[in-house]
Parts: structure tokens; C-alpha cells; sequence
DNA sequence: CTAGTTGCAAAGAGTTTGCATGGCG
DNA sequence: CGCCATGCAAACTCTTTGCAACTAG
């Protein structure tokens, strides 16, 4: 099955990479998209269904909840690398931040010594506060 | 504002309390519910959501997202001490596991002296592989 | 008794789908 | 030019809400 590369798919696939520190709903994708100047075709409101769940199948975006939200977000998968290392997402500033890959390497070990459990690093996101945020 | 304990309630509460190790979505609920034989009163669909939003609001129960589903997941929270170390929910067998609170406490505090970030135990669930899965 | 709770049905919110049109390759 | 992608509107699913009847305390 051949893939088309759309306006509407490179646009909504450029708004995620331009924005790759944060996620979005679907409500907010749109809403931004529809404020973006510089985009030729805003995708219409099923495309972006249709698209973010392709997107997520494909594992080019990663769909997930925040907090205690009952909304998904959504947000690009930086890089391969990216499902090497630990996650934290800041609840208060929203900012995600990655584990340097051998601390994380050591807490997972530690993890599986202590309590014979083998954490999935792909499902794994630490949330709480940030540096910033806690001064 | 004085809350009655009713039927309905207490149906819910007892069926989460006596499967405490698995957690739910509405729909499978309701339809564990309407099989049990020794439930008095099975709760009709919009009590069952009204009861569930107010037992979160509580912090009786949980809601989460397991694995990639797109539901939501309703499980009891065990009890107060439940809160103070990290959970790990095993993919496989479904079932909850918690680390012990002094692993927790070690590895939190090496979470904050490296990365400087203070993570919500109350927020932190690890998804992964049990020991008796992973043999 | 009185006020919180329930169940029904209807409304609301979020998401998917059928189909005719448009556009990529 | 053929086939995939899009957009619209309708359908669908999940959840909430208004209201009259019910019931715990």
C-alpha cells in the first residue's frame, strides 16, 4: 500500500517536531494548527484522527495520559534513543526530561536486583518536579 | 453533606476490595457485576459512573491507563501506606506489585541527587515484566 | 421526614466511518 | 491515470446530567 506524503501529514508531523518538549491533545492540536500562520493546508478534524492514530501505530507519536487528565496526549518520539532511558515529565511546568542513559541503566538494575522486576523503559514515566520548579 | 451507605455502594466497594490485585475498566465492571449471584443490588450503569468519579475524588480507587489501551482502569487502593512507595504493574499477568519502602526511598533519593528531580511517589507506576513471567 | 442516591432517558463530548471528491506519484 | 488521502456529515461509543422516584439515617 503506497503512502502519500501530504501537506496534512507534514504539517501536523512539523508541529509535533517543532514542539518535541510538549503534547498535546487532539482539542489543542487542532486548535494550534488553525493559529499556525505559516501552514498551507490545516488538516480537517478527522484527518488529524486518523492521522495521530497511524502516527501512534507507526510509532511516530506516542500516545499517553497526563496526570489525571481524562484526555490522551500526544507527543513525537524524539529518536530511536529516546526508548533507551527514563522519562520525567515536570507536573507543573509540563517539560519532559530524560535520564542520562546510565543512571538509568543503574536504577533499573537496581530494580530488577532488589525486586526481580524488569521495568520497560519505553512505558516508563517519572512524574513530579522539576529543578526549576521546586526552587 | 452526609453520604449514605448504600447497596449499590457497597457492592461496588466489596467486588473491587475482593480483587484488589486487578483493576477494571466501567464496562468490565458492569459486567462482573451483573454475574455475581450474591450482589443484592447491581447498580445501574450511571450510578456505577457517578460512584466511580466520586471514589477517585475520594482516593478509594485509582484511575489509570493500562498498557496502551485507550480506556481507562479502575482499581482500589490498597491502603494509606500504599501511596508511600513506587508500584509495578506487571504487563503480562496483570498483577500490582509494590517495592519495598526502603528500595523506594533509595531509589528516589538517587533519582534527585543525579537528575534533580523529585518524583511524586502517589504518580509513579512501572510497567514491566514480574519474576515469575520473565522465566 | 429530609436530603442524598438511584435509574432512566436524553443530552453531550469525543472518536470513527462511509462516501464522494481531490491530489500524489 | 489509479489509488490513497481528505473532508464532510452521520454514526457510534463513552460519559454526564436532569428529573422523578426511592431510601438511608
Amino acid at each position: 500500500m503506497a503512502v502519500y506524503n501530504t501537506e496534512q501529514k507534514k504539517c501536523i508531523i512539523s508541529f509535533l517536531t517543532d514542539h518535541s518538549n510538549s503534547s498535546f491533545t487532539i482539542e489543542e492540536l487542532i486548535a494550534k494548527l488553525e493559529q499556525c500562520d505559516n501552514i498551507t493546508k490545516v488538516p480537517g478534524r478527522s484527518t488529524v484522527y486518523r492521522l495521530m492514530n497511524k502516527l501512534v501505530d507507526d510509532g511516530i507519536v506516542k500516545r499517553f495520559v497526563k496526570g489525571h487528565s481524562r484526555h490522551f496526549n500526544y507527543q513525537i518520539v524524539e529518536s530511536t534513543s529516546c526508548h533507551e532511558h527514563i522519562h520525567m515529565k515536570c507536573t507543573t511546568c509540563g517539560k519532559l526530561f530524560h535520564m542520562a542513559d546510565d543512571e538509568t541503566t543503574k536504577i533499573l538494575n537496581e530494580i530488577l536486583a532488589n525486586s526481580h522486576f524488569i521495568v520497560d523503559r519505553d512505558e516508563t514515566t517519572l512524574y513530579g518536579t522539576c529543578n526549576s520548579c521546586s526552587k
